[in-house]
DNA sequence: ACCTGAACACCGTTCAAGT
DNA sequence: ACCTGAACACCGTTCAAGT
């Protein structure tokens, strides 16, 4: 007889509940939104009471600054891509792109790595180096572009502009602050930007 | 006798309920932040039952599509500034200033405007359109700058890779996810990341 | 018209208790 | 060691009722 109750003893002491409340915390994230996501609907979807995670994360946020650093883990391996012999600029629109698509793709685990969710007082030591390593790869792929030093004063200023605006661009498209051109690819887009720039700091043709 | 209660009937019916929600909303917004701010306690701070606010606001997002409506009225009045007939690296730099200001003064305010808590669903025409105010100075600036036509799709181009870039590196910096620099001024912060663009668009040096 | 109080369905978090 | 259930202090929101 022995029916397979909701509450299955299937779950009971099974010896690995952190990993699986992550992923139910990260299935759910797209669809709640980092705001919303709550830690007793993760525990539901798990099979397990609302306090059970209480025995793995010391409370919510520590929940969310461990699915962050997944996040800025996959961003770092996103961005680790083999040294493509293109012009600076091609490189350059190519991190873009990879950048962009991994923030349009996971949009509400993007607005959890870089929004208001994060308790800043007590981060977590794996999320704060999951993130340096992230824009390790930034300034790796900018060292390169300008053959320059990766640790250079310069490098760590250009990637940071370099940062600075791709974060922005998505960010601003990402909470719907910019519409995105419907029936535009995210090529077209980037190019679009790209272009911008150009115009902003003019190559010196006059003066 | 008569006690000067806490529950004072002084603000029964007084009529401008709406805006003392606002500016109490905004007098806790940077202490709880906006993910935190609760309609109880906005009403709690006026003297004012739980559920007053629902006479005047539809929910909590609208009172907080309010507050940012007028975030981003502020911001677009901080941008309309007198043209100083300086070079455009200058106006731009100026402008840079005045963006990042705004948002390091009030960083909840910001992260409100641009964040995810805003429901992007049922959006109030209000905050539709002074976003659009804030964006038409932006694109403002960027044509005078370069003497262009402000409706121009290129000059539109350029103030969204403007936007982008200040947007980016004021939410990078009020997230905390960079460090701002202790002891540093706005303008040498604004200066140092501006000389990072063009380490990234080098001027044409070599072919 | 404008505001209140009770009530409902949610939260995060604690703590004593069970296995 | 790991999990549960009851309990507490919060939420947003509704609704009938008061002025």
């Amino acid at each position: 007889m022995r029916k397979a109750t909701r509450r299955s003893r299937d779950t009971y002491h099974v010896g690995n509940l952190a990993p699986q409340l992550l992923t139910a915390a990260r299935e759910l994230l797209e669809d709640a939104g980092p705001t919303r996501l709550s830690l007793r609907a993760v525990s539901e979807r798990v099979g397990v009471s609302a306090t059970a995670a209480y025995h793995h994360f010391a409370n919510r946020s520590e929940l969310l600054g461990h699915l962050a650093a997944k996040g800025f883990r996959e961003l770092a391996a996103a961005l680790r891509q083999p040294h493509t012999e293109a012009s600076p600029l091609q490189q350059l629109r190519s991190a873009c792109l990879i950048y962009f698509g991994f923030a349009r793709k996971s949009p509400a685990l993007y607005q959890l790595m870089f929004g208001t969710e994060l308790s800043h007082e007590d981060m977590l030591p794996e999320l704060t180096q999951a993130r340096a390593e992230a824009f390790g790869e930034l300034r790796r792929i900018v060292a390169g572009m300008r053959g320059a030093d990766r640790d250079s004063a310069e490098t760590r200023r250009a990637a940071l502009a370099g940062w600075s605006y791709i974060h922005g661009l998505a960010s601003l498209v990402i909470h719907e602050v910019m519409e995105f051109p419907p029936g535009t690819s995210d090529e077209r887009f980037i190019d679009s930007t790209l272009q911008g720039f150009a115009l902003l700091f003019p190559p010196s043709e006059d003066s």
